[in-house]
RNA sequence: GGGCCCGUAGCUUAGCUUGGUUAGAGCGCCUGGCUGAUAACCAGGAGGUCCCGAGUUCAAAUCUCGACGGGCCCA
């Protein structure tokens, strides 16, 4: 054991650790460490090449668990994952390549170039973001990663797409869903989630003309004009009540029907007066024949048989608009619905890049048609109303564009139907913290089918072949089959596009399948993760042993996301949910509590926090600041003081190895050879470190981490520094090689090893700092969580030991009030109660509260008060008017115990007069010569009285608390003798003095050496020394 | 419209599962004290409508219901 030296510089001290790592092999050690299965799937993080501080504490919260799990004596899974296809990729490697476009892609660039890119940047980006990940201490096997764009991983996943087909649970289908015009492809609806912003869009309010009728019109509301142009059909309620107005408008006066209640509200803001002519229910209009706006500028309106008509559906609301809908089941989710009851067409006039594709407005962006849509009706006078409004409207997740909902032939997981298998299999899950689980299955309620094909290049490519001909599907499941139904011997070493995409397949019908061009959902990637990272189905073994894993940990965020993606994949899969226990964090958030971003400059590197205070700080503040699953604002205030109560723990390591390394102690001593010379505050610090390891490890397991960092936090600070320290600081003097020091020693040894083994997990550094130096082994990460002996812990001790520090406060405010300070003995203290637990801890601990409180007595007995009287002239002035002073002076001669009592009693009668209770207070007085405070173990009383014995002691402790000082200012060593000379007219004891300051030589003249002059109770004194 | 979380001192928060001392800390401020591990610490002062309103109970920060505010998720 070596003593620790200097101050702690977590930046250095964690360059030694990771050089004793790297040297000694500890990291490789640690994962070839035997132990029970246990399976932790990590959630992918997905290759955007930064980690910000949310993705630090993901990963930080993990290695803790798995450290933990380790020296409880698992073999942890630690296999980290990457998420690495997407469109963001995508997105990137355009921007960098300098296209604009998905056509550019295949055109100007080639697939196979960009697919190349892509493959660069998402690993050029993993290694830069692992590297981030190891230099924040977390311990994973980062040799063995699982990739989402690995063969084999890619195999996987096709495999489970096969059991999807193959349970009739994979369907092609015309739906509505969300598109982006720029990505050209469609989005899932997860992909939305989160994805709404506020933005100003057109709202407006039309009329259509109803067929065959005069000046009658069926007034509409939308936000997105250039839907209009693919009206198809109005809809309204069956059961709401419709009206027909009369109304005169830009001069006319004409019949427009819309909701009753909606009339009121929407017209009489435009100021249009109207008059109610007629009452219809919404079923009543069904069949209605209006005229489509723009038959000429849309051709293809015209064609259409059956539309144009009112039609009747459950999804009208009245909380907006005019209770008839415009209806476009090209372009609306509910519109494609009602249409299909109806039978109306999905028209829908756009290109992929959402471009007009026929009529007027040919060739132009939807966005920029809405104006010209807007001028054109303005025209045919069948505008009501143009006005901005304010509203929610969602945008591609990556590249930022508005998305469009548009009709389009794509490729689901029919979700809907396993719902409930879903929600059933789940009941084997724990979710942590509880609550989580209700908020999942809420959102597993609603969720629709999974649309699972992008239009995309960097992606699992979708394995469904069709056939020319025939038209016949087949979904390949892995590459052996792939080879087995080519036309043509091929070699695959890539799954990627585009050299999948000219591999072609043999129809049982004769003709030639090819692959649609699609790949799949990312989410489907990481989705697949619980067994595509074990290799299965390649690999059986790995799956067979491990799945389903036993916790998986990720932001909140993920309930609808991953947690989901995994358990419907999994179920479509196997039947079953893919994992046991879930965790959620919570998010980094700024002081303000205002999320994170680069671009608003509030965003917090880990790097920087590093820098500024280490990486045990950084993780361990990660883990204290909040509960788990709450959101953390991060403080730099909060950060300091973890860092400070790092820099106690390490103070204390070094006080006490400074003084074993002094005095030659063994760290290795055994319980055994000091148990007969412990003192009782010994006893007490072996009770807490038992106890606070029994208690953390019940903890642990419920995977509340705040409940380990704080209960280490308080007892670094609170009992081993504040209090344990004081305790034994004088045993540490004694200069021979005395038993008593060495239990001190013993205890302060066994404490620290203890902590370095209970806080390992969380601040990995400075606890093998710790670790190494006192215990001969080579890492606490090599070793176990360490064992609590139930039989020293003694809760009765505990108790008494608090109300020992209890007494010692309240005496410390005693001395307060009595202007006595601590330096100066007292005769002593008096604890006014009959408790039999203070009793026995003034027994147990008298020494200590002699030495703490500077007494020389502590005594136990109750203590009559003096009671004084204060009138209460509120009550008694208004009440006795002039005769009040008189009463008060009566009742001043009474002794103020004997009416305070009499008053308890009952009202009291003195002369003519009637006082009550109210009429009087009573102040507490100490027996004459003492001094006292209240508190919650009783009053304590300090006698004030200091007599000349006393007074020569304070004197002494006086001088030597300045000779202290002078020493501290020459810079001497602690051992280091002195030569002292002192000039003063004290009676000092001088033996006291020459052992304290470690005088070998005390003069009472002028001396020598180092001078200082002080003034000690007005009187001067003089204090040379000589090193 | 539905689901969930949060609301405690100027700020950050513990306590809420399982109702029971005078609601506990930290930061900051003021006063005094202590100090040969500690740029540390101790005592005191000041600072609370435990978001509000009902209910259950001998007893509610805690349990129930309903408002209000903030947030997340879903329509």
């Amino acid at each position: 054991m070596k003593s620790a030296e200097g101050e702690y510089e977590p930046l250095k001290l964690e360059e030694k650790i990771e050089n004793h790592w790297k040297e000694n092999k500890i990291f490789e050690k640690y994962l070839k460490k035997d132990g029970k299965k246990w399976y932790w799937l990590d959630g992918p993080p997905f290759t955007s090449g930064e980690v910000h501080i949310g993705t630090a504490l993901n990963k930080v919260i993990k290695d803790a668990v798995l450290r933990y799990m380790t020296m409880r004596g698992y073999a942890p899974r630690r296999q980290p994952g990457w998420d690495m296809h997407g469109l963001p990729i995508e997105v990137r490697v355009e921007s960098e390549l300098k296209i604009k476009n998905k056509k550019d892609i295949e055109n100007k660039i080639g697939v196979n170039i960009f697919i190349d890119k892509c493959k660069e940047f998402a690993i050029r980006n993993m290694e830069r973001m692992q590297e981030q990940f190891i230099n924040l201490g977390v311990w994973l096997d980062w040799d063995n990663p699982y990739m989402t764009i690995n063969k084999e991983y890619m195999e996987a996943e096709w495999w489970s797409f096969k059991r999807a087909w193959e349970k009739d649970l994979l369907a092609k289908d015309l739906r509505v869903i969300h598109w982006c015009p720029r990505c050209e492809t469609a989005l899932a609806e997860h992909e939305i989630r989160g994805e709404y912003r506020m933005v100003k869009d057109p709202s407006v309010f039309v009329k259509f003309k109803l067929k065959n009728k005069e000046n009658e019109y069926i007034v509409i509301w939308t936000t997105t004009p250039w839907t209009l142009p693919a009206n198809i059909a109005v809809c309204v309620h069956p059961d709401f009540i419709y009206a027909k107005l009369k109304v005169s408008f830009e001069g006319k006066e004409e019949y427009w029907i819309m909701a009753k209640n909606m009339a009121n509200i929407v017209l009489s803001s435009f100021g249009v007066k109207f008059e109610i002519v007629e009452e219809t229910t919404g079923r009543d209009l069904e069949g209605v024949k209006y005229e489509h706006p723009f038959l000429n500028e849309m051709p293809s309106q015209k064609t259409f048989k059956n539309a144009h008509i009112v039609i009747l559906g459950d999804h009208v609301t009245l909380e907006e608009g005019t209770g008839c809908v415009h209806t476009a089941p090209g372009h609306g989710e509910e519109d494609f619905e009602v249409g299909k009851l109806y039978n109306l067409p999905a028209y829908s006039p756009l290109d992929s890049r959402g471009r007009f594709t026929e009529g007027e407005w040919k060739k132009m962006f939807v966005k920029d048609a809405d104006p010209l849509i807007v001028e054109s009706l303005k025209k045919k006078e069948l505008l009501i109303k143009f006005v901005e409004i304010e509203h929610k409207y969602p945008f591609c997740w990556r590249c930022g564009s508005p998305l469009i909902f548009l009709a389009t032939k794509q490729w689901f997981l029919r979700v809907s139907k396993i719902k409930e298998d879903i929600i059933r299999e789940n009941e084997k899950v724990e979710w942590i913290p509880g609550w989580a689980a209700k908020r999942y299955v809420n959102g597993v309620e609603n969720v629709g089918d999974w649309c699972v094909s992008r239009q995309r290049y960097w992606g699992v490519p979708l394995p469904v072949w069709v056939c020319e001909k025939c038209g016949k599907q087949i979904v390949i499941g892995s590459i052996q089959e792939l080879k087995e139904k080519s036309t043509e011997e091929i070699e695959i070493h890539d799954l990627h596009r585009p050299s999948i995409d000219p591999v072609q397949l043999r129809c049982d019908c004769g003709g030639v399948m090819k692959r649609v061009g699609d790949v799949l959902d990312v989410w489907l990637d990481s989705g697949s993760a619980p067994w595509a990272s074990l290799g299965y189905p390649e690999k059986k073994d790995l799956f067979e042993k491990l799945f389903p894993a036993d916790f998986i940990v990720e932001g909140h965020d993920q309930i609808t996301k991953w947690f989901y993606s995994q358990q419907a994949a999994s179920v479509i899969t196997f039947d079953t949910v893919p994992y046991r226990k879930v965790q959620m964090h919570g998010f980094t958030l700024d002081e303000k509590g205002e999320a994170m971003h680069k671009s608003k400059g509030n965003a917090i590197p880990p790097e920087e926090v590093i820098e500024k205070y280490g990486r045990d700080t950084f993780r361990f503040y990660l883990l204290w600041a909040v509960a788990p699953w709450e959101d953390i604002r991060v403080s730099w205030e909060k950060i300091q003081s973890v860092n400070r109560m790092l820099k106690i723990l390490w103070n204390v390591y070094k006080f006490s190895t400074t003084y074993m390394v002094l005095d030659n102690f063994d760290p290795e001593t055994k319980y055994g050879d000091i148990e007969a010379h412990l003192r009782i505050e010994d006893r007490w610090m072996l009770s807490k470190i038992n106890s606070l390891t029994k208690d953390l490890l019940g903890v642990w397991d419920t995977f509340y981490f705040h409940k380990i960092t704080r209960p280490l936090y308080d007892f670094i600070v609170d009992d081993l520094s504040r209090w344990y320290i004081k305790l034994v600081r004088s045993r540490t003097w004694i200069e021979k090689d005395d038993p008593d020091k060495r239990a001190a020693y013993f205890v302060l040894c066994h404490a620290l090893k203890t902590l370095s083994k209970l806080m390992a997990p969380i601040t990995p550094y400075i606890s093998e700092a710790v670790f190494t130096n006192m215990e001969n082994k080579e890492s606490v990460h090599l070793t176990d969580y360490p064992k609590y002996e139930e039989r020293l812990i003694d809760s009765e001790l505990n108790e008494q030991m608090n109300i020992t520090r209890k007494i010692v406060e309240s005496t410390a405010f005693a001395r307060q009030k009595a202007e006595i300070k601590l330096r100066w003995p007292v005769s002593e203290i008096v604890i006014d109660s009959d408790d039999e637990g203070i009793k026995k801890a003034i027994e147990q601990f008298e020494d200590i509260l002699l030495e703490q409180t500077n007494s020389k007595k502590i005594v136990l007995e109750k203590r009559e008060f003096q009671y004084k009287l204060i009138p209460n002239y509120k009550i008694i002035g208004p009440k006795l008017k002039q005769d009040a002073e008189k009463v008060v002076t009566l009742l001043e001669k009474i002794d103020g115990k004997v009416l305070h009592d009499a008053l308890e009693k009952g009202d009291f009668k003195i002369d003519t007069f009637v006082i009550t209770k109210e009429d009087v207070d009573f102040e507490l007085l100490p027996p004459e010569g003492y001094e006292f405070v209240s508190s919650d173990i009783g009053n304590v009383f300090v006698n004030k009285t200091i007599d000349a014995e006393l007074k020569k002691e304070a004197y002494t402790r006086e001088v030597v608390r300045r000779i202290q000082q002078m020493r501290k200012e020459m810079d001497l060593n602690i051992e280091d003798y002195i030569k002292t000379s002192l000039k003063c007219r004290f009676d000092l004891d001088e033996s006291y003095i020459k052992r304290e300051t470690r005088t070998e030589s005390l003069a009472f003249k002028e001396g020598k050496g180092y001078y200082k002059k002080w003034e000690i109770d007005s009187e001067d004194v003089e204090i040379w020394i000589e090193a």
